[in-house]
DNA sequence: TTGTATGCGTTATCAC
DNA sequence: GTGATAACGCATACAA
């Protein structure tokens, strides 16, 4: 026996059942009847010949698709520290995945140009531009922008910022608040968005600072603002993650929330760590992340797709009080 | 003007230029020298005509790589919810990117057959075995392990599982511990080899049971011990996350760590809301995801690798105290 | 430096 | 149900 020289093809498999290319073919893709006999003898050919299935290189040429999305995060660390986005990277994998789609990951720095990429998703967490997007649309690759600003020719999927916000913020009105403060992340459309919310109810509302969803910038954030004696009663944080590190640092200080100071997150997560149940506002991770995936592939069918946004609602937890 | 019917082809655009189909090539990949006049006008040719470079997808067949590594780490939410898997993840597709390779997430329950992935990294997160191994093998995909056991044909890169679990028990035994419980991660390569280490020391250290690298989980596992009052002195976990969700737990209850009970980790990792250092075994977590990358890249040029074991180092904190 | 000619391995269209 | 044939769009070995 010698070893062949190259791996075997569709062809060898088919001469060696003594089938054209074409039925070979069909035996694997079952994209057309084949009698069973027929296929029985092309599986044997392969299997003795070592073959192991259409090549996907071959395939992708041929049918013009790559099987594979990508999904825009920025810093990947930085991107999934927060379980909210986990969540919904969860839910998306597993939409694509059902349809037979991989998902790549792309850091904005290098360039997704040379990947052959069916769709594109852009998560937007808190950025406000992404290179390689004018590269897309030359290119004509579908593109579902999340929580992002309005892009010619994406389709849009967004939670309702706003209205959570401001629902959050009567809360606290409610509760005779009338001096909050604010935590907020980069410049973004969320961002802005839940800003708005929140003044409508609060014009006055005081920005705290910004920082990433994450316990430690949200610490480090609020450690000023506390030894200022910032004089708010209550603090409104874009995150849960943000606000437990609000509440850590409150208490490390001897602030007891929420008995002197009212702490507000967004999202819904768990957050085993901290013994208080967050009010926040919650919104459907995986219903986002699955709504995203199913935008794409309608993206990629050719569907037409309408732009999305999900509700969310107030859950009033332990982490805030009377004022 | 009329719409061209189909996307312009670099055979299109080599016509429009008045040059071969060759040099138009030429032009736009720069793997043989072409005239600056020519080039020019390659170029002006492709702008007027909307082309926007190379088709990946024929790349790909005609040089018989897709410029993907795939990597397999389960369902995303759990093997990314500890900081330690996001690390080296980051490192991992810090160095891929700055190669031009893309970084494709495999969740083990759909199948990466129909994807054509240069090379296939496997994070052995505490499982055992995973699906379509065969199937990468059969089809001649370089394979990378990581923390896995011994599989044919890939390449291996571990950390030294067993002296980090050792070093850190003989910490413990020098406190004057003797009894001393530990938090497993399910049946797996690490796990084995970890526990190895600490029964060097403590032959008889008790399993106080098993559960994933997480706060939540740890906690839940860890209270049914205290409840029926565990005697251990001591105990040792699998991962720095664990350990803080062990933390947590005892002093809900009012066991004061270390004073009343030690506690250490595993990674070395960040856990901002703890307001205590772990000790813990330390892990290069970013140049474990540096060396995976650079082996698999390694085997993608086909150049021979060698397998990698990174040392790991002790580092003690306030978690753990005299017995 | 440029042009000519193949072939990468498959799927789809058509006829039988 | 099966077979012949034509693309898919490009990169490269080779000749000029």
């Amino acid at each position: 026996m010698s070893g062949p020289s190259r791996a075997p093809t569709l062809a060898d498999v088919a001469t060696a059942a003594g089938v054209s290319l074409s039925t070979a073919s069909l035996a694997f893709s079952g994209n057309k009847p084949v009698s069973a006999a027929t296929r029985e003898r092309v599986v044997a050919a392969a299997a003795a010949l070592g073959y192991s299935g259409p090549n996907p290189l071959a395939r992708n040429l041929r049918q013009g698709r790559s099987g594979v999305v990508g999904i825009a995060v920025g810093q990947l660390s930085t991107a999934f520290r927060d379980p909210a986005a986990l969540a919904m990277l969860d839910a998306i994998s597993e939409v694509l995945g059902a349809s037979g789609l991989g998902l790549l990951l792309m850091s904005d720095d290098d360039d997704h140009a040379r990947l052959p990429l069916d769709a594109v998703i852009y998560d937007i967490c808190g950025r406000e531009t992404w290179a390689a997007y004018d590269d897309l649309v030359a290119r004509d690759v579908p593109l579902v922008v999340v929580e992002g600003p309005a892009w010619p020719g994406a389709t849009h999927i967004d939670i309702d910022h706003r209205s959570g916000s401001a629902a959050l913020a009567a809360h606290l009105h409610d509760l005779g608040h009338r001096r909050v403060g604010t935590v907020t992340l980069a410049a973004s459309h969320p961002q802005r968005e839940r800003e708005a919310g929140l003044r409508e109810v609060f014009p006055e509302a005081t920005v705290v600072g910004a920082c990433d969803s994450d316990v430690a910038a949200a610490q480090a954030l609020v450690t000023g603002w506390f030894a200022r004696s910032g004089d708010a009663t209550a603090i409104v944080c874009q995150s849960d993650v943000q606000a437990a590190g609000v509440v850590l640092e409150a208490r490390r200080r001897g602030i007891r929330v929420p008995e002197d100071l009212s702490v507000a997150g967004f999202d819904g997560v768990a957050t085993p760590w901290l013994d208080l149940e967050l009010t926040t506002v919650v919104q459907p991770l995986a219903g986002k992340g699955r709504t995203t995936a199913e935008a794409a592939l309608a993206r990629i069918r050719g569907t037409a797709v309408d732009d999305v946004v999900l509700p969310v609602e107030l859950r009033i937890g332990d982490s805030t009080g009377p004022a």
